[in-house]
DNA sequence: CGCGATTTGTGCACGACTTCACAAGCGCCT
DNA sequence: AGGCGCTTGTGAAGTCGTGCACAAATCGCG
């Protein structure tokens, strides 16, 4: 048969965002032996409503089976395709401090989809350093090795002062995507995406929850409620703050 | 003057997750000598919309002066109370391996409200090594350190096998808030707060992007689509993609 | 072959969030 | 004192995302 190519579907931006979820959810539930799993188990799984994750998997195209359920295997075939990552996507992580020896050591980089092509530093120092297999490279020398990995792809580790600086030569060198872990607002052209990771944000968000928490429960029991928030309920799924 | 302790307004999610942005722009402003902002300039440098930026102050009441703008000091002192961060939060850093280590170091932490206030870790050999002035324990002494510490934060740096187990005994512990960064979902009572944080889900969304940008380009002009998506405009602000 | 049990795919109503557009408020200058 | 320019705060409309509830589809079994 012929390998038909659906045309990329476009999925709110939402749904893109647990479709990883539900691939990791999926890759367990292969190695556990399941064939076939029903929304329910899946939506279990990756902690999200079963409604929300049929429709989620209904803007990919109709890979159910009423009745039965989805096929593990195909379904992981068609989210990898969705996701691009049929390829194996190079990515070059610049800035191998504190945090940045970390990632690249990270294991599970390589196993869901991509490859660590290249590290980079500005401090000669560090540069020539050996790690996990990869030789740190000068960040002047990102042009040429962007272009000969095909990276499209940067991770930023630096220092926030650094960061708009790195992001500029990233793109210039050809990235389209950009995952940036200084705490810092990036400008880049149209068609380049960013996405930041902030842990003080994280736990600046936490902290809101707590302050509240504290708060209610330090008011004697207004409006509605009458017990404790949270009382004693020790039921199982998560409860997901924030996005 | 008697302190007024404006009563917790409920702000919508999105808004708390955009508090944490706005008091870092914030900070920058008075350090560079900045005694008002605009709601324009304030967004600008926060990376959103100056509508957005002005709803989202106006659930905090009314700090802005019609004409001249915000005054920083001011907001800075309000966007903090909100958060809870005029306590300096205790957390306990669970896992200190490859991660661990890189977050223990992590000076942002300090800065932005809180404080590591002790490191756990199970294996032995682990246990006692000095990070950062900081000594790790063994997780076994989490119950009697996270009371006498009175730690309320939680962040699991584990392999994914050991999060559920470790998110367990934070709340054994009395911690309701956790920063998970193994790649699971975590199952935990109601009242406790978790976020997480995947770097590989983060590179899989990039990813998505970048099949879409590369299926865009190979397909002749569709639609209302003329030129090359993104073309030449290299137009200041980011494009934020995705949450 | 038909029936009941099961599970998907989706129409629909609702709620949350975003963005526009503008009246109201403030300070400055004349 | 009055007018003018600037900026906030917010109503209202539009967009996006969620979750219910159910018809349609499939399987297994008698
Ligand atoms: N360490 C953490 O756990 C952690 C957590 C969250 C966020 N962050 C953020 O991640 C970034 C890195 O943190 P870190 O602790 O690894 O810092 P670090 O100082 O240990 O490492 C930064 C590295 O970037 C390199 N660098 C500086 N300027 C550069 C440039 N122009 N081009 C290339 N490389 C450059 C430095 O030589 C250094 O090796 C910071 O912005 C920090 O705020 C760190
Ligand atoms: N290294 C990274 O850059 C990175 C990036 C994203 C996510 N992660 C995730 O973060 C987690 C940690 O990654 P890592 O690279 O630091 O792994 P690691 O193996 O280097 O460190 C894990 C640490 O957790 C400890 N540990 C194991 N079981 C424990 C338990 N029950 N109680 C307390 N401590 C226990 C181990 O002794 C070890 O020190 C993993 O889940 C990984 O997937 C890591």
């Amino acid at each position: 048969m012929s390998q038909q190519v659906p045309a990329l579907p476009d999925l709110p931006e939402a749904t893109v965002a647990r479709l990883p979820e539900y691939l990791r959810a999926l890759h367990h539930l292969a190695e556990s032996g399941n064939d076939t799993v029903s929304s329910e188990a899946l939506a279990g799984a990756a902690g999200v409503n079963s409604a929300k994750l049929r429709k989620d998997l209904s803007h990919l195209g109709s890979y159910g089976t009423r009745g039965v359920g989805y096929d593990v295997a195909l379904l992981i075939d068609q989210i990898e395709y969705v996701l691009g990552l049929t390829q194996r996507r190079a990515v070059a992580l610049v800035g191998v401090g504190n945090l940045g020896h970390a990632l690249a050591g990270y294991a599970g980089f390589g196993s869901r989809g991509f490859r660590i092509a290249a590290l980079f530093d500005a401090d000669p120092g560090r540069v020539g350093e050996h790690i996990n297999g990869l030789v740190v490279r000068h960040i002047d020398e990102l042009p040429e090795i962007a272009e000969a990995e095909s990276i499209a792809i940067g991770v930023i580790a630096t220092p926030a002062t650094a960061a708009q600086s790195v992001a500029d030569r990233l793109v210039a060198a050809g990235v389209t995507s950009i995952l940036n872990f200084a705490p810092c607002v990036l400008s880049v052209p149209d068609g380049v995406d960013v996405r930041k990771v902030d842990l003080a944000i994280e736990l600046q968000i936490l902290s809101f929850h707590e302050h509240r928490k504290a708060s209610l429960i330090a008011l004697p029991a207004a409006g509605g409620l009458t017990a404790l928030p949270g009382g004693l309920a020790a039921t199982g799924t998560e409860e997901a703050v924030g996005s």
